[in-house]
DNA sequence: GTCTATATATGGATAGAC
DNA sequence: GTCTATCCATATATAGAC
């Protein structure tokens, strides 16, 4: 069992991670850090400067997280719904893997607007090839393989339909009282469920 | 111009209401509140034991706000389509004047899912009538009105749809460049291409 | 009811020993 | 590199005058 404890470098950075994005920039201690870190928090300071250099370290690593490569996906052959079928599938199951993240990302977008933090999302969002997204939906409408549709509200329908139900969990499990197990049995039918619902609403008349 | 400046006591709520959506319940000072409201610290602690109570209340009343009367709509007479319809275009116009009550919300219950918010949400989310929607569209389907679906994706679809662009406003400016007055224009037209494309979803093959 | 002044607590950050 | 002890700024909360 060697090295089954990672350095303290890495461990500060999971600790962290843990508590940012479940009490955000202000409501996360340093003490808090630290003690699920397992260590002191003078050795946070050691690591990392302050507290607004660690949580950016944070955000980065989850904002580059948060861009999986859709790209490629856009890129392939195939038809268009075949693209959003596996994008939406893609994308479904990155968002199991790490549910909590889409929530940190916005809510720290909203009440830190002032920071480096934005400059840092845009050059990183920036390399989303929206412009090939939108291109393809509306040859697709003029093709008539799909109804009519502004490509902004396509591409905005498909992400709500994909990030909300995460967003959202808390009030979900209130409102439903289902387990975290069958939570995450829900999302997995989820990911052909949506594609199905964007497909459908994409058909011609 | 009597009464232009209402009481002291609905000038802290207005003000706490402000701060703590824009900063949350650490992030939000007692001190921004009390300049906001144009009154002083002690004032806040006379009217309002502390800042956790203020915080309840404003988080109370957001709830209740979030609330809105859609059970008549569907009580009344109409199709599901068209009740669908109203309910969106409800549900849209009522984000629409309070474009950050979302993100509180979920922000939140998110991070505070210990005290006593989680019982007050669940009083208040439970008067909705899930099963009622529940059974409508159950109803809806074996008459073959509308194709299959499980009537809880449907709700969740609806809900995503509608509340997702609140939710990643400061995102979507960032990214869309758009000002704040075309996003508000996107949001009025989208009232309708929401409803479009949930109908459209739901046609019969 | 509203203010000023102050007590008290908390949390981020640093000094210095080991 | 890691710890203990401590400093200092900030924020909540209270006391007491007007």
């Amino acid at each position: 069992m060697v090295d089954l404890e990672t350095s303290t470098e890495k461990r500060i950075l999971e600790a962290a991670r843990k508590i940012f994005i479940q009490k955000g920039f202000s409501g996360g201690r340093m003490q808090d850090i630290a003690n699920e870190a397992g260590i002191n928090k003078a050795l946070l300071h050691y690591y990392y400067r302050n507290k607004e250099t660690l949580f950016e370290v944070i955000l980065s690593d989850s904002l580059r997280n948060m861009l999986p490569r859709v790209s490629e996906i856009f890129d392939g052959e195939g038809s268009l719904q075949d693209k959003i079928r596996a994008f939406v599938n893609a994308y479904l199951s990155f968002m199991i893997e790490d549910p909590s993240l889409p929530l940190f990302i916005l809510n720290t977008l909203h009440s830190q607007s002032n920071r480096s933090i934005s400059s840092k999302f845009q050059e990183i969002v920036g390399q989303l090839p929206y412009g090939k997204f939108r291109d393809e939906i509306t040859a697709a409408v003029n093709k008539g393989v799909i109804r009519p549709i502004d490509p902004i509200q396509l591409i905005l329908n498909t992400l709500s339909l994909c990030l909300f139900p995460f967003l959202a969990k808390p009030a979900f499990l209130m409102v439903s009282h289902l387990s975290e197990a069958s939570y995450k049995q829900m999302l997995l039918k989820r990911k052909a469920d949506v594609a199905d619902f964007i497909i459908d609403a994409l058909r011609p008349e």
